[in-house]
RNA sequence: GUGAUUGUAGCUCAGCUGGUUAGAGCGCUGGUUUGUGGAUCCAGAGGUCGCCGGUUCGAACCCGGUCUUUCACCCCA
């Protein structure tokens, strides 16, 4: 006999959780599908392939790996063993575990690009799979909620995300959030005007951290990378920038002058905002920020984080846009935009919040009990006339004492139960009895449907 | 991956510098109540002290390893 435990990073969801994490993604999905985005999924492993070198080395190392079956040690070789990991590694796994939804989305859209009308708008929610250490908000197996549109430059998706973004948190009722919004072409002309062309990789990951840890130590960080102090210091009237959104607009043209790229993304954004007036909606909850930069490498233009204000948990959403997603894959020129939601993240945020509404974990609406046989058969023929007309009903299924079955209601939270004795039965009524209030009253079957409709 | 941290009943936690049969509250089961839950009172069940090994006459307690939890880095949802 032995103790049985759960895989480091990963849970179990009870009916309560499921009930809650259910209300999240039936909002989610609801979303997506009135945008016009269809659903489709991946398998859980991939490729080895597939997946290495799309995420960096850190990303590589958190791929979880599928040991080979059958005897996977039959091509090693001494010396694959004797040149590190890698060699041996090779030879003895073949398939990993998904890490994002991006990647397999890449290699759907390239084997199906035959098949798929362009622009193809696809969303997806499946758990992915990480060997992360674990923390807070922070798990091995967690799930996102992607939608991607791929095939279109137009700046509408852009736009439209943010609606999404918007209609899934006002249906949650979180109010106070913030959609940051950026873009990598203004953070690639921050390099150039400040002499450190071509640098904005190391910039981004230093300038991503200036929330957590501040500008000083970010100015620390940067002459760690190498940036010299003219180039940070032309960065400190950016850093320290308190402007509304015109303002900040202006400045950056006025600060991107001699960069192409970077007055490119500022048009960028100020079409997206054209745009959404043209649809009638304002900027509620958007913020410019000039230095969000998001980690991922395949960023090419929009990019967006999604931030609940005066909660412990990190981001709850973030994407962007990605010029050459499927490159990779060896169909280049195919540009996309893209956002997910974190599932887990937004249960959290709510549980924090304490927005879960109640009605989120009815299930059934009465229990019929009984006090013997005769009564039991008689509450079997009202069970399935209940479930006819659509309402969640069940019948304790053992002979016991009422009690117990009353306990079993109150536990699981059935608002209503039936009681099905001698005295109904005679009268051709149900004894429907209010578990919260207590107050029990007697009603035919056709009032009792009225009743609990 | 680096450095910390946690683990005792279903849950939350006590348990003295190592010393006999490891405790509490809540929960659970039964009774108090032969057609009615939540309250009271009574009784009861439930623990290889995460796991493996070591030190010791003796380990929940000390040491090593391992798994797990939480946290800071790294990175990220």
């Amino acid at each position: 006999m032995q103790k049985p435990s759960l895989p480091k990073g990963t849970r179990d969801f009870g009916p309560v959780q499921m009930a809650r994490r259910n209300y999240i993604l039936e909002t989610i999905k609801d979303t997506f599908k009135l945008f016009g985005y269809n659903q489709i999924e991946t398998p859980a492993m991939e490729n080895l392939r597939t997946l290495t070198g799309k995420y960096g080395d850190e990303g590589d190392q958190l791929l979880f790996k599928i040991l080979n079956s059958g005897d996977f040690l039959k091509d090693v070789t001494m010396n694959d063993l004797s040149t590190g990991y890698q060699n041996t590694l090779k030879k003895v796994s073949e398939k990993g575990l998904r890490y994002d939804l991006t990647v397999p989305f890449a290699r759907y859209v390239v084997m199906n690009r035959n098949e798929l009308t362009f622009p193809f708008k696809r969303f997806q929610i499946q758990p992915v799979w990480r060997a992360d250490r674990p923390q807070k908000g922070r798990y091995r197996e967690f799930y996102q909620c992607d939608a991607d549109v791929v095939g279109t430059d137009s700046l509408v998706c852009e736009a439209e995300i943010i609606l999404m973004i918007r209609r899934v948190f006002e249906k949650l009722n979180l109010t106070d959030y913030s959609i940051k919004l950026n873009n990598r072409k203004i953070l690639t002309g921050i390099a150039e005007s400040i002499g450190e062309a071509g640098n904005e990789g190391p910039l981004c990951v230093a300038i991503d951290k200036l929330d957590k840890i501040g500008w000083e130590k970010v100015q620390e960080e940067l002459i760690g990378r190498g940036f010299g102090l003219s180039s940070i210091e032309k960065l400190s009237p950016l850093v320290n920038l308190k402007a509304d959104q015109d303002e900040k607009l202006a400045f950056l043209k006025n600060f991107l002058g001699s960069s192409e790229t970077g007055l490119q993304g500022v048009k960028e954004l100020e079409d997206a905002f054209t745009i959404l007036e043209s649809m009638g909606e304002d900027l509620s909850h958007v913020e410019l920020d000039i230095m969000l930069a998001r980690g991922l490498s395949y960023y090419t233009g929009a990019i967006f984080e999604v931030k609940v204000n005066h909660v412990s948990i990190g981001s709850v959403s973030g994407g962007g846009r990605y010029d050459n997603l499927t490159g990779g894959f060896g169909l280049p020129g195919v540009s996309g935009v893209g956002f997910s939601f974190g599932v887990d993240r937004l249960y959290d945020v709510l549980e924090e919040l304490e927005l879960f509404p109640a009605e989120s974990l009815k299930s059934t609406q009465i229990l019929l009990t009984h006090f013997d046989d005769k009564g039991f058969r008689y509450a079997l023929g009202l069970l399935s006339k209940l479930r006819a007309v659509g309402i969640q009903a069940e019948i304790y299924p053992d002979l016991t004492k009422v009690k117990k079955q009353l306990e079993y209601a109150t536990k699981k939270g059935i608002p209503f139960v039936g009681i099905c004795g001698d005295q109904e039965i005679e009268n051709s009524v149900i004894a429907l009895k209010n578990l919260e209030s207590g107050v029990q009253e007697s009603f035919s079957l056709d009032e009792l449907i009225i009743k609990l409709k």
